[in-house]
DNA sequence: TATTTAGTTAGACTGTATGTACAATGGACT
DNA sequence: AGTCCATTGTACATACAGTCTAACTAAATA
């Protein structure tokens, strides 16, 4: 009668290798331009589990969702953003975030567009994925600040950020890549809007 | 037995009237910040019309969407934008079409995100949408275009039609606005950036 | 080894939504 | 009077999210 907690390190490996064979599945499922409809049950047919598994691992769809995004930063190395918002020099930290940026938002384009479609229509996803944004806000916030005072800037410093932010945005990334351009050639461009935008060196 | 067609002009104009009242109910419940969803359902008992009537007058929910799209663009006047890409002026013609574009999707914002929302979903309603966007391109082509050769400019002409595509979508206003702006704070930001990737004159 | 524990599974069920089929109604035209 | 046609109510098929539950399974513990 007396309860018998106990934790398995092998439990939770095999648990966590579940999880992962689920957000593969729904990258690839996101990624994939067949007219499946990206579904629950949909994830859990291309994972080979049973549908109750991801209400069982994420809570809902939403949840597994926002996992799927925080996975798709990783494989981006987004990790890299916190050392650059430390990089002394504002204008290289600059580019360098634009690099990063054009890794994550064109590796998995159709992932995120859809991923972007599904956080506009639930609130619940909606704030997730805007909460990792701002992240995004502040560090620009941060680089601009860096930006000498005695630099002749075309636009007022917040002003200058709100715009950064909309260009760093996956739909500046989206329209200005169009169909078929890879990120070598998006980044040069997205660097030279930005190098007008905070003023030329 | 004999087929005896005929149109009426009164049964026309209250048939015109009711899908203008159905129009109206959609954008009031769009624009509305109500936890209703937006279904035909919630639509037609907002219009006081049957279900049935709004699948009779416009076929589908994309079809819905796609009429009231274009009310919203009527209302902002955007038939202005034909006159404006007949300016001779390009640097005037971005200017113009900075207000007018501002005017459109700050007018309705709300609306404008849901709609855009559906859109991703509804690959029916993408492709209606798209085309229409794709007219604000080919009007940003021709103004380009006419920017006399000795001007300079920092990016190629087809890169710079790209950029301002992007500067001029929906989703540029909406992120640049923020929350709480008017269009009369946005316009002069947008101007400014727009300036910035033609060169200032 | 026997028992406990916790994640997995299949299936039934609810609720919401789109879209279709169809027959009845009633106003407008000839 | 007779015809046309949009509107309407109702029933129906389908798809999806999410909940509940009871059976199953494999690992952990005593």
């Amino acid at each position: 009668m007396t309860p018998r907690p106990y934790q398995s390190k092998d439990r939770q490996k095999s648990s966590d290798a579940g999880r992962e064979k689920i957000i593969a599945a729904a990258r690839e499922l996101l990624e994939s331009d067949g007219d499946e409809s990206f579904s629950i049950d949909a994830v859990a047919r291309r994972a080979g589990i049973a549908r109750m598994t991801i209400y069982n691992q994420f809570e809902s769809k939403a949840g597994l969702l926002e996992a799927l995004f925080d996975e798709l930063a990783q494989r981006a190395q987004l990790t890299q953003l916190s050392e650059i918002f430390r990089e002394p020099d504002p204008f290289r930290a600059l580019d360098l975030m634009i690099e990063v940026f054009a890794r994550f938002w064109t590796g998995n384009r159709r992932a995120h567009r859809r991923l972007r479609a599904a956080a506009m229509v639930d609130t619940e996803l909606y704030a997730a994925i805007d909460q990792r944004n701002e992240r995004r806000r502040r560090g620009l916030t941060e680089i601009v600040a860096r930006i000498p005072p005695e630099h002749v800037m075309p636009m007022a410093r917040d002003e200058t950020v709100r715009v950064l932010f909309m260009v760093l945005s996956f739909q500046s990334f989206d329209t200005i890549a169009g169909e078929g351009r890879t990120p070598a050639d998006v980044v040069p461009v997205v660097q030279q809007l930005t190098r007008l935008i905070v003023g030329a060196r």
